[in-house]
DNA sequence: ATTAAAATTTAGACCACTCTAAAATTTTAT
DNA sequence: ATAAAATTTTAGAGTGGTCTAAATTTTAAT
């Protein structure tokens, strides 16, 4: 059985290295979840006791197919949690986050088997990320980021990358959501 | 701010003084949490630091207003989940418990009020006990104990104190449930 | 290629929560 | 009323997750 605080930092490692491609450094992590990076050391150091990691000293850590599926399944809670607080409770998209933060660590597959059924086995969360399955598999989204699209081109919005809290209230304000058709007029080196 | 473990203490301290009206002793609290006695004491010392227990040393601990206000915020949490998973994702009332221990921990009042609409605002948990209010305010239930209840008349059930897993399926054995009238025929013992 | 800067790990410590064993206090039995 | 038994608290220690400061390794600059 997994602490949340595992289940934390595999979920870090997860989203971090589906960027990169690559190892991910010890440093990246401790910063994504406000630690030291000796925090991080040790808790990369103890993943790779149980096989969730692969740790190569000084280069990053890695995600064994086990601390993948793990991490997976982590992120069908949240996704699952989210789904649920803005389909049944009509809380913004932008107000989920944290709650589902907390919610994702209870341990019930069957609560949150039967949660996807009463949601009515949603594909995507609130924010357009895909919900992986039972068995941990989570299909790959069919998007391109925003910043390699032409200048003119029309496209339909799919998820959003940035989920800070402030960047989703932005995007409310001017009407923007998923499945929004935009038009891309100008791009901005960045804000 | 309370962690889990705080929650639990004031829970089973709660609990515990409304079945006696007296102070609790430590050893009845470290049984229910099945841990040693020297940690009940050692979590008293400190509840009574935040003023949440009164202590008298080798007398037991009583809960002081503010104790007793989260007692009933968090008993309001657990009665409020078990009620959705039996509602909305069809459990079985001996199979919420744990689940709702867990559940009760998240710390979102938005969310447990919204939880709350979300259910038609009940006024009593699965069990039969009642749930508090958004200001911890915990109805008095007008139910007897059975056990002082004379042979032959008829009852309605309106809660089961003993909700331990087993206690419940033998009820539902029976198809022994909330709002059921009975009659009792004899009186043994005990079980 | 050597050295300075940046990143990472080790070492040692702290807090919350837990334990066992021993000491203190209260209750019970005679 | 006093000794024996039971309960409760204190003392000392362990674990998980965290920290800061020092040591090590890698990267970048000249």
């Amino acid at each position: 059985m997994l602490s949340p605080t595992e289940e934390n930092y595999l979920k870090v490692i997860f989203a971090l290295s589906s960027k990169n491609e690559q190892a991910v450094h010890t440093n990246a992590i401790a910063t994504e979840l406000n630690v030291a990076a000796a925090t991080a050391t040790d808790m990369c150091k103890k993943l790779a006791v149980k096989k969730l990691v692969l740790h190569k000293k000084y280069k990053g850590v890695l995600l064994t197919k086990k601390g993948y599926l793990k991490a997976c399944l982590v992120i069908r809670k949240h996704r699952l949690w989210e789904t649920f607080l803005v389909e049944k409770l009509q809380f913004k998209w932008d107000e989920v986050h944290e709650i589902a933060e907390q919610l994702e660590h209870v341990t019930s597959e069957e609560l949150i088997n039967r949660l996807e059924v009463l949601l009515g086995s949603p594909k995507t969360d609130p924010h357009g990320d895909p919900i992986p399955d039972k068995q941990g598999y989570l299909p790959p989204s069919r998007s391109m980021p925003l910043a390699t699209v032409d200048t003119h081109d029309f496209h339909v919005v799919r998820g959003v990358a940035d989920q800070s809290t402030k960047f989703l209230q932005l995007l409310n304000k001017l009407n923007i959501g998923i499945g929004s058709r935009i038009k891309i007029i100008e791009k901005f080196d960045f804000d």
